[in-house]
DNA sequence: TAAATACTTAAGCATTTGCTTGACAATTGG
DNA sequence: CCAATTGTCAAGCAAATGCTTAAGTATTTA
């Protein structure tokens, strides 16, 4: 296993801020520098610079530095383990109506 | 069209709070009323509802009031507007492979 | 009807958050 | 080599957040 361990909280915390979130969507299209991704955010790179930073530790961001440019990607990992959260809830109520289901029919056949 | 128009904003903020996710996590196993939510959640009643609020503002949960008692419930709707967004970022950076992939192997032909 | 239950509401408070500014590397192009 | 580019770091600050306490209201139950 290459992949680092996922911690759902921070990804969640991550995932919580508008402007992060549009990091992220930004990142989906393709790596890209820190400074293009500041430019059209009406922040200063400084706090792009921040965002970045909680979004590496959510794992949700991966960021490697060639001379002086960083260059940001997506880490698909801490995606999934977020969708799996979702899957998870959803699983568990979608069980639940079924049981009720088969109760309301179980009680038509008396 | 029975149901409220969802702000993906507020769906994602809700979630980012880890006591707000306990609740969401309570709710998938079944309703149940605002004590009973706030049993296990070493926080006041009076902080349990303010999550609440949140939540039913984000269109994740949904409350009735029944006498005294106050019922919660998952809305489901919410939930697919923030896997919905999941899956939209991750159709695009698997799009970006796949051309990326393509370019490679035209590559390779040469 | 009196007491207990199940919230509701508002005020206040400590901490966290998102942001800015400004001073500082490190790298690279002319 | 010098200037521009690209990013880093640390303070500091206003606003938002999560929580508490305390004083309500409404509904049941005994």
């Amino acid at each position: 296993m290459g992949s680092l361990k996922i911690n759902i909280d921070r990804v969640f915390h991550a995932l919580g801020d508008p402007t992060r979130r549009a990091i992220v969507e930004k990142l989906s299209e393709g790596p890209i520098s820190v400074s293009h991704l500041a430019a059209p955010l009406a922040i200063t790179l400084a706090a792009v610079v921040q965002h970045l930073q909680i979004l590496e530790q959510s794992g949700l961001v991966h960021t490697v530095k060639a001379g002086r440019v960083r260059t940001c990607r997506i880490e698909p990992n801490a995606f999934s383990a977020a969708e799996e959260w979702f899957a998870e809830r959803r699983s568990e109520w979608e069980r639940r109506l079924d049981r009720l289901a088969e109760f309301l029919a179980e009680e038509e056949k008396k």
